[in-house]
DNA sequence: CGCACACTGATCGTATACGATTTGATGTAC
DNA sequence: GTACATCAAATCGTATACGATCAGTGTGCG
């Protein structure tokens, strides 16, 4: 055979709609139902039920009682509250991957971030975009604290649902960011403290926060 | 009649097992079999599957596909994990809550902290340990993120859940406490930026964590 | 004596079925 | 024309049932 069976149905259906709303398969507001997807996976209510709850703890669906789920709704307000989650949690989860950053690592993330100055000339927001979240991905990835690496994985996913929905993009932000992209691994390759990486990529993020925050005309960030 | 029956049973279940595994009725390793909660909570297993799930995603279980549940157990590493997430989280949720902290609330926590001081003196750790939760609650309670809010409640939660196992207390920390608790609360009455807030709030959360990393021999937090 | 293997009891995973609840529509009174 | 009561369709919530899988046990062979 193929592929061995060892995901349960359950696992499917979670993977199946997870993978649906953060491509955008799914748009916010779009119901879901569990009948629906059952008949489409082949399977009966109960797992996609279950996974539809999971989706629910993440923050990617809303649920309500003998109503039924739907794709969580992006407003502003959300999409504030998690670029804020982001802000705090991802650089900590940088500064503690710092050990795990070599010559290799390195290499790999300044490949990474001059594709991206290419992008920039290209004029290729889209491949920017992606490789953004590579580069980032990058930079949190090897954080050796499973919890804080777990938020930040559904920080991202969350953001990425909601730019499927192409809610927000800040083109002006991206000349800064690869910029501070290369600031910070200047710091990284300098050996700077922990703490000195997460103030840095804290810098980084909240410069984006707060070009959203002033794009909508709010003040910037307290912290 | 009482109580109005909105909660579903799939909740009531989640309420029983996440109640006594907070309190410690169901120690870490304590095996979780649907068909006995079913039957205590007279209800099927679907619902109690359901709760189990969910308990797993917040990271109080331990779930294994064909095996079935336990209680998570407590090692040092998850214990660190644990304080750690919670050292990054905290102090961002009470630096966002400087809004909500007014005169009201500052003779509150006042209060709260010199009964804890009395509770030093009277060597009361159970009520000290009671009260440095509600005092923390109220720290990051007023949040105004309810995602970063919800991310500080489970890190207590799971906290509750070493603790009630009497996994781990460190004595020699408890006046130290209150004295931070003391200066944190001068600075916002002082009003303080956000920014500084998170600082102090940090290094107290830092100076726990790193009172345990010390007494199991380990080298102090990175960040 | 130790190891491999089949067997068994317990438990999980999911399908199916049915009652409970909500929603939206229809009809009627005002 | 509007507001409200009533009803039907859709959907959810859970019970029950049964097949699937795993840990533990006993047996036979090397």
């Amino acid at each position: 055979m193929g592929a061995v069976m060892t995901a349960s149905k359950s696992e499917a259906a979670y993977q199946l709609v997870s993978e649906r709303i953060v491509n955008g398969a799914y748009s916010p507001g779009y119901r879901l139902v569990l009948g629906t997807i059952a008949d489409e996976l082949g399977c009966s209510v109960v797992p996609v039920r279950e996974a539809i709850r999971r989706l629910e703890a993440e923050g990617l669906v809303h649920f309500t009682r003998n109503v039924g789920a739907t794709v969580a709704h992006v407003d502003s307000t959300l999409y504030l509250h998690t670029m804020q989650t982001l802000m705090i949690i991802e650089p900590a989860a940088t500064a503690l991957a710092a050990d795990a950053m070599d010559a290799a690592w390195l290499a790999e993330a300044r490949k990474l971030n001059d594709a991206m100055r290419q992008c920039l000339e290209d004029f290729d927001p889209v491949a920017f975009t992606r490789m953004n979240t590579e580069f980032h991905k990058l930079l949190y990835g090897q954080c050796p604290n499973p919890h804080i690496l777990d938020l930040v994985q559904r920080g991202w996913r969350r953001l990425a649902a909601m730019r499927a929905s192409s809610f927000t993009h800040i083109p002006s932000r991206a000349k800064a960011s690869v910029e501070e992209h290369e600031a910070l691994l200047e710091l990284i390759a300098n050996h700077a403290t922990p703490a000195q990486i997460e103030t840095a990529a804290r810098k980084h993020r909240a410069n984006t926060l707060n070009a959203y925050l002033a794009s909508a005309g709010m003040p910037p960030s307290a912290i």
